[in-house]
DNA sequence: TAAACAATGTTATTATTTTAACAATTATAC
DNA sequence: GTATAATTGTTAAAATAATAACATTGTTTA
């Protein structure tokens, strides 16, 4: 199967997690415009997915939801557990970590790294934290893809390019920083400001068009 | 103006930011391939957002970049300030409020709300907070505009209603609830694991595709 | 068993977003 | 001054994403 479009394999994972609770509460399968009302979508938003991921339902009775959700963790989970480390454990560090390592899933967080040494060599949000001079030789010996970036933006791209360096595939970024990275490395940025001036901004809109009936 | 393609927000949010620090440092003119080489993006769309801001730079010579910032600033701020409230102070929460209360901003967190009675009528990360109880009251009395949502799932909708009914215009959605609200409402929704996992899936394309050459 | 119905699966259309093409303009060099 | 080069502003085209249309098919009902 040739690579998804990026907004389905957004949808495929919020499907997954709906239906997981569909699955303990309720029937056995589900139909196209259910799960599209769960999270408000179109039903043929719904079954057009699901025709690109490759599964069928039955006609008049739905999709299992059992299968589905077996077929949708084919194709974002794969085979293997994929490890991650988070740099820096400040305060947004501590909340992801403590959120992640509580949940089940196929992605682990395997280590911190943090310059403060008050923060180094314990364990913290139940993980242990390393000194960021060590991420080379801890990245050697073990597995991992992809990193977690919640430190200061001062030292991002530093940091970045020694992820890099040492082998890193996918990066998860939550410093406001525009980070540069080769081609073959993946690059999730999340903006927090940017986030919050969009609403407001149609936030305004709305009341604007509002007053302008 | 009419309302802007939501990208574009997006960007005017970050061409903003990266021009505040170019400011302090550099030139009092920026060229559209300086600005988006400092964002990774083409010079094409730079332009063209600036366009559709209406804003005009001089050509050979490019864009004033105080100018810019503040035609930015027209759109995306407005002219007042914009009141925000966050409810649930816990890990996220507490690490959201402490960052935007120290960035200047046009937007001020004013409160925060909470259930569990330690954390209630005492001042965390710089904010009063007060008993969820008393949300209905407190919104009454000022004039708050959005919500940002880090409570526990269970919660979500029912706090949700409540803001909504009580008057919030824009609400920013950490817990993974998809939420329902009216239309007049703005919801923008940040699902942490939907992006990794959606990174996941990326990282493992980008390693098959290799492979596959 | 046949007709009606209600759901899926897929192709076609529309909307949004990005990228390209290029004309207009202005600074610079000669 | 005039030619040249470099940059903006805008329209056109392409790519991506969402929506609509509808044919297909399994289920129910009479
Ligand atoms: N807290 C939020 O809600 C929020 C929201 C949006 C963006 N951010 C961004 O996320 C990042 C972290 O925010 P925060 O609020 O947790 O800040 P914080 O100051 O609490 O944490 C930053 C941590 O990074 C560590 N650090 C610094 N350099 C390091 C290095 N080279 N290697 C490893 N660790 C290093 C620091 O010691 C500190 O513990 C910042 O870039 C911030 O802009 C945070
Ligand atoms: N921490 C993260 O990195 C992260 C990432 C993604 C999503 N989330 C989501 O964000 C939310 C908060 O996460 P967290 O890690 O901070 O959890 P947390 O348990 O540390 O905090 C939740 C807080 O909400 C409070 N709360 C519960 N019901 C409330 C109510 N009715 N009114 C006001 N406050 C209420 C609790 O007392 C608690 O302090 C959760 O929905 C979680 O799924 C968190």
């Amino acid at each position: 199967m040739s690579t998804l479009p990026e907004k389905t394999i957004e949808r495929l994972s919020m499907y997954r997690r709906v239906l997981q609770t569909y699955q303990d509460n309720q029937s056995e399968f589900i139909y196209s415009h259910e799960l599209a009302s769960l999270l408000h979508l179109t039903p043929v938003q719904v079954r057009r997915d699901i025709m690109l991921i490759g599964y069928s339902g039955t006609q008049r009775k739905g999709y299992s939801v059992k299968e589905l959700i077996n077929k949708i963790g084919d194709i974002l989970d794969g085979n293997e557990r994929i490890n991650a480390v988070i740099i820096g454990m400040g305060h947004l560090g501590k909340a992801i970590t403590n959120y992640f390592n509580t949940k089940r899933s196929k992605i682990d967080i395997v280590a911190a790294f943090e310059n403060d040494s008050t923060k180094v060599d314990r364990i913290i949000s139940g993980i242990k934290s390393y000194h960021t001079d060590s991420l080379e030789m801890i990245l050697e010996e073990s597995n991992v893809t992809i990193a977690i970036l919640s430190l200061s933006p001062r030292e991002a791209q530093d940091v970045t390019d020694r992820l890099v360096f040492a082998g890193i595939k996918g990066i998860l970024n939550f410093t406001s920083v525009p980070l540069t990275v080769p081609e073959d490395v993946s690059l999730e940025n999340y903006d927090m400001v940017t986030s919050m001036e969009k609403l407001a901004y149609f936030v305004k809109e709305k009341i604007r068009d509002e007053n302008s009936l």
